[in-house]
DNA sequence: CAGTGGTCTAGACCACCAC
DNA sequence: TGGTGGTCTAGACCACTGC
Protein backbone atom coordinates (compact mmCIF):
# COMPACT_ATOMS: atom_id res chain seq x y z
CA UNK A 1 0.00 0.00 0.00
CA UNK A 2 1.98 3.23 -0.91
CA UNK A 3 -0.56 5.49 0.66
CA UNK A 4 1.44 7.72 2.94
CA UNK A 5 1.04 10.69 4.85
CA UNK A 6 2.11 14.50 4.27
CA UNK A 7 0.11 14.64 1.00
CA UNK A 8 -3.35 14.11 0.83
CA UNK A 9 -4.83 10.83 0.28
CA UNK A 10 -6.90 11.78 -2.60
CA UNK A 11 -3.74 13.04 -4.53
CA UNK A 12 -1.98 10.20 -3.94
CA UNK A 13 -4.78 8.47 -5.71
CA UNK A 14 -4.72 10.75 -8.00
CA UNK A 15 -1.07 10.30 -8.24
CA UNK A 16 -1.61 6.75 -8.61
CA UNK A 17 -4.21 6.82 -11.57
CA UNK A 18 -2.47 9.47 -13.11
CA UNK A 19 0.67 7.27 -13.87
CA UNK A 20 -1.37 4.02 -14.94
CA UNK A 21 -3.01 6.16 -17.41
CA UNK A 22 0.43 7.43 -18.74
CA UNK A 23 1.53 3.91 -18.49
CA UNK A 24 -1.36 2.80 -20.69
CA UNK A 25 -1.87 0.33 -17.96
CA UNK A 26 -5.36 1.83 -18.22
CA UNK A 27 -5.67 2.74 -22.15
CA UNK A 28 -6.97 5.26 -24.13
CA UNK A 29 -10.74 4.84 -24.47
CA UNK A 30 -10.77 2.11 -21.77
CA UNK A 31 -13.45 2.34 -18.98
CA UNK A 32 -11.83 2.77 -15.42
CA UNK A 33 -12.99 0.00 -12.42
CA UNK A 34 -15.98 1.65 -10.95
CA UNK A 35 -15.18 3.84 -7.41
CA UNK A 36 -16.50 1.54 -5.05
CA UNK A 37 -13.92 -1.36 -6.32
CA UNK A 38 -10.91 1.84 -6.50
CA UNK A 39 -11.76 2.64 -2.68
CA UNK A 40 -10.98 -0.65 -1.57
CA UNK A 41 -8.05 -1.41 -3.56
CA UNK A 42 -6.24 1.95 -2.30
CA UNK A 43 -8.09 1.29 1.02
CA UNK A 44 -10.18 4.88 1.25
CA UNK A 45 -13.91 5.72 1.05
CA UNK A 46 -15.54 6.37 -2.03
CA UNK A 47 -15.69 9.69 -1.39
CA UNK A 48 -11.71 9.71 -1.45
CA UNK A 49 -11.88 8.04 -4.79
CA UNK A 50 -14.13 10.50 -6.60
CA UNK A 51 -12.36 13.71 -5.89
CA UNK A 52 -9.59 11.89 -7.18
CA UNK A 53 -11.29 11.53 -10.33
CA UNK A 54 -12.22 14.51 -9.98
CA UNK A 55 -8.48 15.85 -10.10
CA UNK A 56 -7.81 13.74 -13.10
CA UNK A 57 -11.08 14.79 -14.62
CA UNK A 58 -10.19 18.42 -14.46
CA UNK A 59 -6.78 17.72 -16.36
CA UNK A 60 -8.95 16.28 -19.15
CA UNK A 61 -7.38 12.63 -18.49
CA UNK A 62 -10.45 11.30 -17.93
CA UNK A 63 -14.46 11.54 -17.77
CA UNK A 64 -16.77 10.12 -15.94
CA UNK A 65 -20.62 9.73 -17.00
CA UNK A 66 -23.21 8.39 -14.20
CA UNK A 67 -24.58 5.25 -14.91
CA UNK A 68 -21.99 4.48 -17.66
CA UNK A 69 -18.85 4.26 -15.85
CA UNK A 70 -15.24 6.54 -16.05
CA UNK A 71 -13.10 6.34 -19.60
CA UNK A 72 -9.95 7.17 -20.31
CA UNK A 73 -9.57 10.09 -22.88
CA UNK A 74 -9.37 8.83 -26.56
CA UNK A 75 -7.45 11.69 -27.79
CA UNK A 76 -3.72 12.95 -27.85
CA UNK A 77 -2.92 16.32 -28.16
CA UNK A 78 -3.32 18.27 -30.82
CA UNK A 79 -0.43 20.38 -32.23
CA UNK A 80 -2.62 23.39 -33.55
CA UNK A 81 -0.02 25.66 -35.73
CA UNK A 82 -1.71 29.55 -35.32
CA UNK A 83 0.96 31.17 -37.18
CA UNK A 84 0.67 28.87 -40.48
CA UNK A 85 -2.94 28.57 -40.93
CA UNK A 86 -3.41 30.38 -43.44
CA UNK A 87 -0.32 29.58 -45.74
CA UNK A 88 -1.92 26.10 -45.64
CA UNK A 89 -5.22 27.00 -46.03
CA UNK A 90 -3.94 28.69 -49.38
CA UNK A 91 -1.77 26.20 -50.65
CA UNK A 92 -4.26 23.40 -50.12
CA UNK A 93 -6.48 24.99 -51.88
CA UNK A 94 -9.38 22.60 -53.41
CA UNK A 95 -7.66 19.93 -51.79
CA UNK A 96 -9.09 18.74 -48.01
CA UNK A 97 -10.23 21.46 -45.41
CA UNK A 98 -7.75 23.30 -44.17
CA UNK A 99 -5.60 23.51 -40.96
CA UNK A 100 -7.83 21.96 -38.62
CA UNK A 101 -8.43 19.15 -40.92
CA UNK A 102 -4.39 18.73 -41.82
CA UNK A 103 -3.67 19.11 -37.94
CA UNK A 104 -5.98 16.04 -37.04
CA UNK A 105 -4.86 14.21 -40.05
CA UNK A 106 -1.27 13.83 -38.92
CA UNK A 107 -2.37 12.44 -35.75
CA UNK A 108 -4.79 9.66 -37.20
CA UNK A 109 -7.91 11.53 -36.43
CA UNK A 110 -11.04 12.08 -38.21
CA UNK A 111 -11.98 15.77 -38.41
CA UNK A 112 -15.60 17.05 -38.87
CA UNK A 113 -16.90 20.35 -39.00
CA UNK A 114 -20.58 22.20 -38.71
CA UNK A 115 -20.99 25.38 -39.90
CA UNK A 116 -23.85 27.97 -39.82
CA UNK A 117 -24.00 31.27 -41.10
CA UNK A 118 -26.13 33.94 -40.54
CA UNK A 119 -26.55 37.73 -40.44
CA UNK A 120 -26.48 39.10 -37.01
CA UNK A 121 -26.08 42.56 -34.83
CA UNK A 122 -22.78 42.79 -33.55
CA UNK A 123 -21.93 42.34 -30.04
CA UNK A 124 -19.97 44.90 -28.31
CA UNK A 125 -16.94 43.46 -28.15
CA UNK A 126 -16.88 42.72 -32.06
CA UNK A 127 -18.26 46.13 -32.85
CA UNK A 128 -15.50 47.68 -30.54
CA UNK A 129 -12.48 45.98 -32.93
CA UNK A 130 -13.67 46.60 -36.34
CA UNK A 131 -14.95 49.68 -35.74
CA UNK A 132 -19.07 49.70 -36.24
CA UNK A 133 -21.80 50.60 -34.15
CA UNK A 134 -23.17 47.70 -31.45
CA UNK A 135 -25.86 46.50 -33.32
CA UNK A 136 -24.98 46.88 -36.80
CA UNK A 137 -24.99 44.18 -38.99
CA UNK A 138 -22.56 41.47 -39.61
CA UNK A 139 -21.79 38.54 -41.05
CA UNK A 140 -21.10 35.71 -38.76
CA UNK A 141 -20.26 31.81 -39.37
CA UNK A 142 -20.14 29.70 -36.17
CA UNK A 143 -18.50 26.48 -36.73
CA UNK A 144 -17.88 23.45 -34.54
CA UNK A 145 -15.34 21.25 -34.93
CA UNK A 146 -15.14 17.65 -33.86
CA UNK A 147 -11.67 14.96 -33.89
CA UNK A 148 -13.55 11.31 -34.28
CA UNK A 149 -16.69 12.83 -33.26
CA UNK A 150 -15.75 14.86 -30.13
CA UNK A 151 -16.19 18.09 -29.85
CA UNK A 152 -13.13 20.11 -29.35
CA UNK A 153 -13.13 23.53 -30.69
CA UNK A 154 -15.69 26.66 -31.12
CA UNK A 155 -14.74 29.23 -33.51
CA UNK A 156 -17.39 32.27 -34.02
CA UNK A 157 -15.75 34.37 -37.06
CA UNK A 158 -17.35 38.01 -37.70
CA UNK A 159 -16.96 39.89 -41.24
CA UNK A 160 -18.16 43.69 -41.70
CA UNK A 161 -21.33 43.47 -43.59
CA UNK A 162 -20.49 45.75 -46.75
CA UNK A 163 -17.37 43.74 -47.37
CA UNK A 164 -19.72 40.10 -47.27
CA UNK A 165 -22.52 41.13 -48.10
CA UNK A 166 -23.98 38.85 -50.87
CA UNK A 167 -20.42 37.46 -51.17
CA UNK A 168 -19.41 33.55 -50.93
CA UNK A 169 -18.37 34.63 -47.67
CA UNK A 170 -22.21 34.44 -46.65
CA UNK A 171 -22.74 30.89 -47.49
CA UNK A 172 -21.45 27.83 -45.82
CA UNK A 173 -18.99 26.67 -48.07
CA UNK A 174 -16.04 29.44 -48.64
CA UNK A 175 -14.46 28.00 -51.55
CA UNK A 176 -10.34 26.57 -52.69
CA UNK A 177 -8.60 28.43 -49.89
CA UNK A 178 -11.10 29.34 -47.36
CA UNK A 179 -12.09 32.61 -46.26
CA UNK A 180 -9.67 34.56 -46.42
CA UNK A 181 -8.70 33.87 -50.02
CA UNK A 182 -12.48 35.22 -50.59
CA UNK A 183 -11.69 39.01 -48.17
CA UNK A 184 -8.44 39.00 -50.95
CA UNK A 185 -10.63 38.18 -53.76
CA UNK A 186 -12.83 41.03 -52.82
CA UNK A 187 -9.62 43.44 -51.97
CA UNK A 188 -9.47 43.06 -48.73
CA UNK A 189 -6.63 40.51 -48.22
CA UNK A 190 -5.78 39.98 -44.78
CA UNK A 191 -1.53 41.44 -44.27
CA UNK A 192 -1.29 40.50 -40.41
CA UNK A 193 -2.76 38.82 -38.13
CA UNK A 194 -3.04 39.49 -33.82
CA UNK A 195 -4.13 36.48 -31.42
CA UNK A 196 -5.24 36.99 -27.61
CA UNK A 197 -4.64 33.83 -25.75
CA UNK A 198 -6.46 33.52 -22.46
CA UNK A 199 -7.29 30.82 -20.03
CA UNK A 200 -10.96 30.43 -18.00
CA UNK A 201 -13.36 28.27 -17.07
CA UNK A 202 -16.39 27.49 -19.69
CA UNK A 203 -19.78 29.35 -19.65
CA UNK A 204 -22.49 27.08 -19.21
CA UNK A 205 -23.45 27.32 -23.44
CA UNK A 206 -19.28 26.39 -24.08
CA UNK A 207 -19.31 23.30 -21.91
CA UNK A 208 -22.76 22.23 -23.64
CA UNK A 209 -20.95 22.51 -26.58
CA UNK A 210 -18.34 21.07 -26.33
CA UNK A 211 -19.23 17.99 -23.80
CA UNK A 212 -16.97 19.40 -21.35
CA UNK A 213 -16.50 19.44 -17.34
CA UNK A 214 -17.32 22.72 -15.63
CA UNK A 215 -14.15 22.21 -13.88
CA UNK A 216 -11.93 21.85 -16.83
CA UNK A 217 -10.36 25.19 -18.83
CA UNK A 218 -10.84 26.55 -22.46
CA UNK A 219 -8.05 28.70 -23.99
CA UNK A 220 -10.33 31.93 -24.97
CA UNK A 221 -8.58 32.86 -28.36
CA UNK A 222 -9.34 35.45 -30.41
CA UNK A 223 -7.95 36.42 -33.89
CA UNK A 224 -8.12 40.33 -35.68
CA UNK A 225 -7.06 39.79 -39.39
CA UNK A 226 -5.73 43.46 -40.48
CA UNK A 227 -6.06 44.34 -44.53
CA UNK A 228 -3.19 45.64 -45.83
CA UNK A 229 -4.93 49.31 -45.53
CA UNK A 230 -5.24 48.99 -42.04
CA UNK A 231 -8.96 47.56 -41.88
CA UNK A 232 -10.11 44.59 -39.12
CA UNK A 233 -11.57 42.61 -41.65
CA UNK A 234 -12.08 39.36 -39.46
CA UNK A 235 -12.89 38.79 -36.11
CA UNK A 236 -12.46 35.33 -35.04
CA UNK A 237 -13.31 34.41 -31.46
CA UNK A 238 -12.49 31.09 -30.46
CA UNK A 239 -12.33 28.53 -27.65
CA UNK A 240 -10.81 25.15 -27.35
CA UNK A 241 -10.51 22.26 -25.00
CA UNK A 242 -6.95 23.42 -23.18
CA UNK A 243 -6.24 20.10 -21.82
CA UNK A 244 -6.28 19.20 -25.85
CA UNK A 245 -4.44 21.54 -27.60
CA UNK A 246 -0.93 22.55 -28.08
CA UNK A 247 -0.34 26.11 -29.67
CA UNK A 248 2.48 27.21 -31.90
CA UNK A 249 3.21 30.39 -33.03
CA UNK A 250 6.50 31.46 -35.01
CA UNK A 251 7.54 34.97 -35.56
CA UNK A 252 10.62 36.80 -37.30
CA UNK A 253 12.60 38.76 -34.75
CA UNK A 254 11.22 42.86 -34.91
CA UNK B 1 -32.35 32.73 -0.72
CA UNK B 2 -31.46 32.08 -4.54
CA UNK B 3 -30.26 28.59 -3.57
CA UNK B 4 -32.56 26.25 -6.14
CA UNK B 5 -32.16 22.95 -7.78
CA UNK B 6 -30.68 21.60 -11.18
CA UNK B 7 -27.52 23.27 -10.76
CA UNK B 8 -25.65 22.15 -7.34
CA UNK B 9 -25.40 23.91 -4.57
CA UNK B 10 -21.72 24.53 -4.32
CA UNK B 11 -22.00 25.91 -8.30
CA UNK B 12 -24.84 28.08 -6.66
CA UNK B 13 -22.69 29.09 -4.06
CA UNK B 14 -19.08 29.91 -6.57
CA UNK B 15 -21.45 31.74 -8.72
CA UNK B 16 -22.72 34.34 -6.00
CA UNK B 17 -19.26 34.65 -4.50
CA UNK B 18 -17.50 34.61 -7.78
CA UNK B 19 -19.93 37.65 -8.70
CA UNK B 20 -19.69 39.37 -5.31
CA UNK B 21 -15.52 39.38 -6.07
CA UNK B 22 -16.39 40.65 -9.85
CA UNK B 23 -18.57 43.56 -8.60
CA UNK B 24 -15.79 44.80 -6.12
CA UNK B 25 -17.84 44.11 -2.98
CA UNK B 26 -14.96 41.72 -2.04
CA UNK B 27 -12.37 43.90 -2.80
CA UNK B 28 -8.98 42.83 -4.43
CA UNK B 29 -6.83 41.98 -1.39
CA UNK B 30 -9.72 41.92 0.64
CA UNK B 31 -10.31 39.08 3.56
CA UNK B 32 -13.68 36.76 2.41
CA UNK B 33 -15.75 35.79 5.94
CA UNK B 34 -15.06 32.70 7.05
CA UNK B 35 -16.18 29.41 6.08
CA UNK B 36 -18.71 28.65 9.03
CA UNK B 37 -20.19 32.36 8.27
CA UNK B 38 -20.92 32.30 4.79
CA UNK B 39 -22.01 28.53 5.25
CA UNK B 40 -24.59 30.17 7.46
CA UNK B 41 -25.40 32.67 5.29
CA UNK B 42 -26.00 30.53 2.13
CA UNK B 43 -27.71 27.57 4.20
CA UNK B 44 -25.57 24.79 3.14
CA UNK B 45 -22.44 23.27 5.49
CA UNK B 46 -19.62 24.08 5.88
CA UNK B 47 -18.59 21.24 3.05
CA UNK B 48 -20.47 22.96 0.53
CA UNK B 49 -18.61 26.52 1.01
CA UNK B 50 -15.43 24.94 1.09
CA UNK B 51 -15.83 22.82 -1.96
CA UNK B 52 -17.09 26.37 -3.76
CA UNK B 53 -14.29 28.48 -2.17
CA UNK B 54 -11.87 25.40 -4.39
CA UNK B 55 -13.78 26.61 -7.37
CA UNK B 56 -13.15 30.09 -7.02
CA UNK B 57 -9.13 29.19 -6.06
CA UNK B 58 -8.51 26.70 -8.47
CA UNK B 59 -9.56 29.76 -11.03
CA UNK B 60 -7.32 32.11 -9.38
CA UNK B 61 -9.79 34.52 -7.68
CA UNK B 62 -9.34 33.97 -3.87
CA UNK B 63 -6.11 32.16 -2.10
CA UNK B 64 -7.46 30.59 1.13
CA UNK B 65 -5.07 29.87 3.61
CA UNK B 66 -5.16 28.14 6.41
CA UNK B 67 -5.40 30.13 9.66
CA UNK B 68 -5.30 33.07 7.67
CA UNK B 69 -8.83 33.03 5.99
CA UNK B 70 -9.57 33.80 2.06
CA UNK B 71 -8.60 36.72 0.15
CA UNK B 72 -9.38 37.94 -2.75
CA UNK B 73 -6.33 38.11 -5.70
CA UNK B 74 -4.87 41.18 -5.72
CA UNK B 75 -3.36 41.19 -9.05
CA UNK B 76 -5.22 41.86 -12.39
CA UNK B 77 -4.46 40.09 -15.05
CA UNK B 78 -1.05 41.24 -17.33
CA UNK B 79 -1.19 41.46 -20.74
CA UNK B 80 1.98 39.93 -21.78
CA UNK B 81 2.70 41.37 -25.88
CA UNK B 82 4.83 37.82 -26.79
CA UNK B 83 6.02 38.72 -30.55
CA UNK B 84 7.03 43.01 -29.03
CA UNK B 85 9.37 41.75 -26.13
CA UNK B 86 12.32 41.42 -28.55
CA UNK B 87 11.74 44.56 -30.02
CA UNK B 88 11.05 46.46 -26.89
CA UNK B 89 13.83 45.38 -24.80
CA UNK B 90 15.68 46.79 -27.58
CA UNK B 91 14.16 49.98 -27.46
CA UNK B 92 14.68 50.69 -23.84
CA UNK B 93 18.30 49.36 -23.68
CA UNK B 94 19.79 51.22 -20.92
CA UNK B 95 16.13 51.52 -18.99
CA UNK B 96 14.17 49.32 -17.40
CA UNK B 97 14.49 46.15 -17.35
CA UNK B 98 12.68 45.07 -20.34
CA UNK B 99 9.57 43.46 -21.53
CA UNK B 100 8.07 41.79 -18.32
CA UNK B 101 8.77 45.05 -16.27
CA UNK B 102 7.21 47.42 -19.19
CA UNK B 103 3.85 45.41 -19.25
CA UNK B 104 3.48 45.40 -15.28
CA UNK B 105 4.38 48.85 -15.03
CA UNK B 106 1.23 49.68 -17.91
CA UNK B 107 -0.79 48.45 -14.92
CA UNK B 108 0.99 50.47 -11.92
CA UNK B 109 2.56 47.01 -10.30
CA UNK B 110 5.75 47.07 -9.21
CA UNK B 111 8.40 44.02 -11.00
CA UNK B 112 11.04 41.89 -9.70
CA UNK B 113 13.18 39.38 -10.94
CA UNK B 114 15.24 37.19 -8.97
CA UNK B 115 18.33 35.54 -11.28
CA UNK B 116 20.51 32.82 -11.10
CA UNK B 117 22.94 31.65 -13.58
CA UNK B 118 24.10 28.11 -13.46
CA UNK B 119 26.56 25.76 -15.81
CA UNK B 120 24.68 22.62 -16.32
CA UNK B 121 24.42 19.41 -18.39
CA UNK B 122 21.78 19.84 -20.56
CA UNK B 123 18.39 18.07 -20.20
CA UNK B 124 17.21 15.88 -22.70
CA UNK B 125 14.67 18.39 -24.28
CA UNK B 126 16.63 20.94 -24.50
CA UNK B 127 19.93 18.97 -25.91
CA UNK B 128 17.32 17.55 -28.80
CA UNK B 129 16.36 21.65 -29.38
CA UNK B 130 19.90 22.68 -29.56
CA UNK B 131 21.11 19.75 -31.30
CA UNK B 132 23.91 18.42 -28.88
CA UNK B 133 24.53 15.71 -26.60
CA UNK B 134 22.54 14.95 -23.32
CA UNK B 135 24.88 15.94 -20.54
CA UNK B 136 26.55 18.22 -23.08
CA UNK B 137 27.23 21.58 -20.64
CA UNK B 138 24.98 24.42 -21.23
CA UNK B 139 24.93 27.81 -19.74
CA UNK B 140 21.38 28.09 -17.67
CA UNK B 141 20.15 31.28 -16.47
CA UNK B 142 16.76 31.03 -14.00
CA UNK B 143 15.01 33.89 -13.07
CA UNK B 144 11.57 34.10 -10.90
CA UNK B 145 9.66 37.10 -12.17
CA UNK B 146 7.13 38.40 -9.34
CA UNK B 147 4.11 41.18 -9.56
CA UNK B 148 3.63 43.18 -6.02
CA UNK B 149 5.93 40.82 -4.46
CA UNK B 150 3.81 37.59 -5.55
CA UNK B 151 5.58 35.13 -8.28
CA UNK B 152 4.10 34.71 -11.22
CA UNK B 153 6.36 33.38 -13.65
CA UNK B 154 9.28 30.98 -13.69
CA UNK B 155 11.83 31.31 -16.97
CA UNK B 156 14.75 28.86 -17.50
CA UNK B 157 16.92 29.90 -20.46
CA UNK B 158 19.56 27.33 -22.14
CA UNK B 159 22.43 28.95 -24.29
CA UNK B 160 25.12 26.50 -26.06
CA UNK B 161 28.06 26.83 -24.15
CA UNK B 162 30.41 27.37 -27.02
CA UNK B 163 28.71 30.75 -27.55
CA UNK B 164 28.18 31.82 -24.00
CA UNK B 165 31.07 30.94 -22.38
CA UNK B 166 33.00 33.31 -20.87
CA UNK B 167 30.19 36.01 -22.07
CA UNK B 168 28.06 38.57 -20.09
CA UNK B 169 25.81 36.22 -20.89
CA UNK B 170 27.30 34.23 -18.14
CA UNK B 171 26.65 37.35 -15.91
CA UNK B 172 23.91 37.80 -13.56
CA UNK B 173 23.41 41.37 -15.56
CA UNK B 174 23.41 40.92 -19.14
CA UNK B 175 23.29 44.61 -20.01
CA UNK B 176 21.97 46.89 -22.12
CA UNK B 177 18.94 45.34 -24.12
CA UNK B 178 19.20 41.85 -22.31
CA UNK B 179 20.41 38.93 -23.68
CA UNK B 180 19.70 39.24 -26.99
CA UNK B 181 21.77 42.06 -27.88
CA UNK B 182 24.54 40.25 -26.37
CA UNK B 183 23.79 37.20 -28.35
CA UNK B 184 23.95 39.91 -31.40
CA UNK B 185 27.20 41.16 -30.49
CA UNK B 186 27.92 37.79 -30.85
CA UNK B 187 27.26 37.40 -34.35
CA UNK B 188 24.09 34.96 -33.24
CA UNK B 189 21.44 37.72 -33.12
CA UNK B 190 18.29 35.54 -32.63
CA UNK B 191 16.29 35.72 -36.58
CA UNK B 192 13.30 33.98 -36.06
CA UNK B 193 11.13 32.53 -32.87
CA UNK B 194 9.03 30.24 -31.73
CA UNK B 195 6.73 29.22 -29.12
CA UNK B 196 4.80 26.63 -27.62
CA UNK B 197 1.88 26.99 -25.42
CA UNK B 198 0.44 24.32 -23.53
CA UNK B 199 -1.57 24.76 -20.38
CA UNK B 200 -1.28 21.75 -17.70
CA UNK B 201 -1.41 21.14 -14.13
CA UNK B 202 1.95 22.36 -11.96
CA UNK B 203 4.42 20.05 -10.69
CA UNK B 204 4.99 20.22 -7.12
CA UNK B 205 8.48 21.99 -7.73
CA UNK B 206 6.42 24.54 -9.92
CA UNK B 207 3.70 24.99 -7.66
CA UNK B 208 5.68 25.81 -4.83
CA UNK B 209 8.26 28.21 -6.40
CA UNK B 210 4.83 30.07 -7.66
CA UNK B 211 2.99 29.84 -4.47
CA UNK B 212 0.30 28.12 -6.01
CA UNK B 213 -2.57 25.24 -5.92
CA UNK B 214 -2.38 22.05 -7.29
CA UNK B 215 -5.46 22.90 -8.52
CA UNK B 216 -4.57 26.11 -10.48
CA UNK B 217 -2.68 25.58 -13.71
CA UNK B 218 -0.18 27.11 -15.40
CA UNK B 219 0.98 27.67 -19.40
CA UNK B 220 3.98 26.19 -20.39
CA UNK B 221 6.16 27.84 -23.29
CA UNK B 222 8.76 26.90 -24.61
CA UNK B 223 10.42 29.59 -27.04
CA UNK B 224 13.50 28.73 -29.10
CA UNK B 225 15.73 31.39 -30.56
CA UNK B 226 16.97 30.90 -34.14
CA UNK B 227 19.79 32.86 -35.80
CA UNK B 228 20.14 33.63 -39.25
CA UNK B 229 22.13 30.61 -40.14
CA UNK B 230 19.77 28.56 -38.63
CA UNK B 231 21.12 27.86 -35.36
CA UNK B 232 18.86 27.57 -32.39
CA UNK B 233 20.57 29.84 -30.19
CA UNK B 234 18.50 30.01 -27.30
CA UNK B 235 15.65 27.55 -25.49
CA UNK B 236 13.43 29.39 -23.03
CA UNK B 237 11.38 27.61 -20.85
CA UNK B 238 8.64 29.53 -18.78
CA UNK B 239 5.91 28.68 -16.56
CA UNK B 240 3.53 31.03 -15.97
CA UNK B 241 0.62 31.42 -13.56
CA UNK B 242 -2.64 30.33 -16.26
CA UNK B 243 -5.07 32.87 -14.86
CA UNK B 244 -2.83 35.68 -14.36
CA UNK B 245 -1.99 36.13 -17.81
CA UNK B 246 -3.24 37.06 -21.53
CA UNK B 247 -0.68 36.63 -24.18
CA UNK B 248 -0.99 38.04 -27.43
CA UNK B 249 0.55 37.54 -30.90
CA UNK B 250 1.05 39.53 -33.52
CA UNK B 251 2.44 38.52 -37.32
CA UNK B 252 2.37 39.24 -40.65
CA UNK B 253 0.52 36.93 -43.25
CA UNK B 254 2.88 34.36 -45.16
C1' DC C 1 -33.49 -3.23 -11.72
C1' DA C 2 -28.64 -3.08 -10.33
C1' DG C 3 -24.69 -0.41 -10.93
C1' DT C 4 -22.70 3.95 -12.06
C1' DG C 5 -21.01 8.58 -10.64
C1' DG C 6 -22.61 13.43 -8.29
C1' DT C 7 -23.71 15.53 -4.32
C1' DC C 8 -24.69 16.58 0.37
C1' DT C 9 -24.83 16.10 5.56
C1' DA C 10 -22.95 15.66 10.15
C1' DG C 11 -19.25 15.16 12.51
C1' DA C 12 -14.58 14.81 13.29
C1' DC C 13 -9.51 15.59 13.39
C1' DC C 14 -5.74 18.13 11.94
C1' DA C 15 -2.13 21.90 10.64
C1' DC C 16 -1.61 26.34 10.80
C1' DC C 17 -1.79 31.31 12.23
C1' DA C 18 -2.54 35.25 15.17
C1' DC C 19 -3.10 36.77 19.57
C1' DT D 1 -5.90 29.24 22.75
C1' DG D 2 -9.43 30.09 19.46
C1' DG D 3 -10.35 30.61 14.71
C1' DT D 4 -8.95 29.41 10.08
C1' DG D 5 -9.12 26.29 6.13
C1' DG D 6 -7.94 21.05 4.47
C1' DT D 7 -9.29 16.63 4.67
C1' DC D 8 -11.62 12.40 5.67
C1' DT D 9 -15.40 9.13 7.17
C1' DA D 10 -19.90 7.08 7.14
C1' DG D 11 -23.95 7.23 5.36
C1' DA D 12 -27.42 8.76 2.47
C1' DC D 13 -30.16 10.19 -1.64
C1' DC D 14 -30.31 11.07 -6.32
C1' DA D 15 -30.02 11.00 -11.73
C1' DC D 16 -28.66 8.35 -15.04
C1' DT D 17 -27.43 4.10 -17.91
C1' DG D 18 -27.89 -0.39 -19.65
C1' DC D 19 -29.78 -4.74 -19.21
Amino acid sequence: MPIEDAVSKYQQVAALLRAAIRSEEFEPGSTLPGEPELAERYGVTRAVVNRALGVLRSEGLVRPERGRGTTVNPLPIIHSQRTERQDKARREAGQARGAFAAELAALGLESDTQSVVSQEPAPAHVAEILGIGVGETVLVRRRVMSANGIPVMLADSYFPWDIAEGTQLAEVETGPGGAYSRLADLGHGPAEFTEEVTVRSPVADEARKLGMDIDQRVYGITRVATSAEGRKVEVNMMVLLAHQFKLSYTWPAG
